[in-house]
RNA sequence: GCACCGGUAGCUCAGCUGGAUAGAGCACUGGUCUUCGGAACCAGGUGUCGCAGGUUCGAAUCCUGCCCGGUGUACCA
């Protein structure tokens, strides 16, 4: 349509452009163009006058049963029947066909609780790996996890001392208590690190023994609880509704390639400073960074180069995509600012997604002291606010309502977590969601095989209709810049419109039954594919 | 100090590749219905779009300055 608006210009006025439509209001029509006011200027006309040329212009076209010029000079397009509907099942544009993408969808630490922070993490990283998938990249989903370091040698501190040699007192911990346990022991050794100097100086030891472990104790408890961790990771993960990731990559094995590749490119892009190796992060709009200690410690920052190289092994991505809190932000602009100078031919390969905070109404979120909102804690709300209403609370829709609330505000934003309103269940909502799609299903049962599809349509059908065809613009507006929310913003719109449409127009039984339940498996099935790409399972029945 | 992110209705947020009276949800008030599942639908808003300039036929949207909040600012991760 574009094209033919594009065309029509040319034709008129000899006048190459690029056509932008917008969606007006539905008294006005189906797509907009400003396209005469922008070319006023050039013309040097009056843009009603440009805009009633081009719209007696594109009248005779069949799929616009009507053009108008509106206001200031606006071509209002209304699109015949069978125009709309063909756009109902117009697939979305994939972009990025024959791209090669890695993605970290979730790295949570092990030694440490996952709290409901990790859990909007994941959630944003599955989700925006489904947009890169639907937009035609073949995806790897990939976890980074910091299995060495201070955290560590915080959580052994605690842990050594509980076990106070018995190793069997750390494996007798039931499976249900271990996420707490955990969370408790590294809240113990961040306590003492920072109030007991004879305590720090032996967590800086035990620290070091995440990289050489001195003792077969210290071994036997790691493992075990690394183990842990990790079984506890890929289980609220799972839970979550996040698809599995293809390979683990843990800190403790880019170590060694990170550091090698720092030291490699000294002087050239790091340089020495007061023993350590830096990158000037501060010549490329980030601050100045450490990445080998002048211990001759690889740091974080060593690590994620090693890790990237990691990456290409496995992988060889054209795109990685990292997914962190904010507070990560300058971080990786620093990183992904030597890796380009390290591997120019691969420079901007990285791209960090920041999130922002998740913040509770309710209390605070601190993992420091083991005040963390932890996932199982979140779930049991919300399965309780659903059996309220008699519902099933099944994981499965615990988990769509949970997905929603992270993903339907803009990333980067704060996400304000009120725990009663998410549990709430109706407005824009998950559950409102999957509840509009078993309803609508529901309908479906009812009616054996007396099913048309639409291929025309009734005044009363139009406005969902409509809706309906906006579904693959609003995929790719979502995917061009990997922002989840706007499909969350139309399927609450779409769900609405059902609504409306099911409160008047009675499906079982009229006269039109085959025609309507046509429309109702058009917007089932949409209605599907939307939550599909948020992760959100569109249950049959709750 | 510098850098980045944010400031839109009582609350939580959309809208920001400039466009037609600035929109939702929640909350509040009233209504619909002998439920194709009421987790529904309908009606009800006098908002300094943080402030001040600028660009433009037109600014919540772009530019500049300022104010407020958050985050970051090398040997933690």
């Amino acid at each position: 349509m574009n094209e033919v608006i594009a065309a029509s210009v040319k034709n008129l006025y000899g006048i190459d452009v690029d056509i932008v439509l917008t969606r007006p209001e539905p008294q006005f029509g189906d797509f907009a163009s400003n396209i005469a006011l922008q070319l006023a200027k050039k013309v040097g006309k009056n843009p009603r006058e440009i805009a009633q040329e081009i719209a007696n212009d594109l009248e005779s076209n069949e799929d616009f049963s009507e053009v108008t010029v509106a206001g200031p000079g606006f071509i209002n397009v209304r699109l015949s029947e069978s125009a709309l509907l063909a756009l109902t099942k117009k697939e979305p544009l994939p972009t990025r066909a024959g791209k090669t993408i890695a993605i970290e969808t979730n790295n949570p630490n092990p030694f440490k609780a996952m709290h409901i922070g990790h859990a909007f993490n994941a959630v944003l990283g599955d989700t925006i790996a489904n947009l890169l998938a639907v937009s035609g990249a073949k995806v790897y989903r990939v976890s980074y996890h910091g299995d060495v370091g201070l955290h560590v040698g915080k959580s052994m501190y605690s842990l050594l001392r509980y076990a106070d040699g018995d190793f069997s007192k750390i494996e007798s911990v039931p499976e249900n208590d271990r996420n707490s346990f955990m969370s408790k022991m590294y809240a113990e050794g961040s306590r003492a690190y920072k109030e007991d100097e004879a305590a720090k100086k032996e967590i800086n030891d035990l620290a070091e023994q995440s990289f050489e472990p001195k003792s077969a104790l210290y071994i036997q408890i790691y493992d075990l609880c690394k183990k842990w961790s990790f079984e506890q990771i890929d289980a609220i993960v799972a839970r979550l509704g996040n698809q599995p990731t293809v390979y683990r990559f843990l800190e403790s094995d880019a170590d060694h390639y990170g550091v090698e590749v720092v030291k490699r490119n000294v002087p050239k892009v790091f340089q020495e400073s007061e023993g350590a190796l830096i990158f000037k992060g501060s010549e490329h709009g980030a601050f100045d960074n450490a990445f080998v200690a002048s211990n001759g410690r690889g740091l974080y920052a060593a690590r994620d180069l090693g890790l990237m190289l990691l990456k290409n092994e496995q992988f060889h991505p054209d795109e990685s995509y990292i997914i962190t809190g904010e507070e990560q932000g300058a971080y990786f602009k620093g990183v992904i600012a030597a890796a380009g100078q390290v591997w120019p031919e691969q420079k901007d390969q990285t791209v960090n997604i920041p999130t922002g905070l998740v913040k509770l109404t309710t209390g605070k979120m601190s993992s420091r002291d083991g005040d963390v909102v932890e996932i199982s804690w979140l779930f049991d709300e919300f399965k309780k606010a659903i059996e309220i209403r008699e519902g099933e609370a099944s994981d499965e829709i615990v988990a769509g309502a949970l997905r929603y609330q992270f993903l339907k505000v803009k990333i980067g934003g704060d996400v304000v977590f009120d725990v009663n309103e998410a549990v709430s269940l109706t407005g824009n909502t998950g559950s409102y969601l999957q509840y509009a799609h078993a309803r609508a299903k529901r309908i479906l049962d009812k009616i054996s095989n007396n099913i048309t599809m639409p291929t025309e349509m009734y005044d009363e059908d139009r406005a969902l209709i409509r809706k309906l065809s906006e579904y693959s613009e609003t995929v790719e507006n979502s995917f061009r810049n990997l922002e989840p929310h706007h499909i969350c913003n139309y399927l609450f719109e779409l769900a609405q419109e059902f609504n409306r449409y099911y409160e008047k127009n009675q499906v079982v039984g009229d006269e039109k039954e085959a025609h309507r339940a046509g429309i109702v498996v058009l917007y089932a099935d949409t209605l599907k594919a939307g939550l599909a790409i948020l992760g959100i399972h569109a249950p049959e029945k709750m």
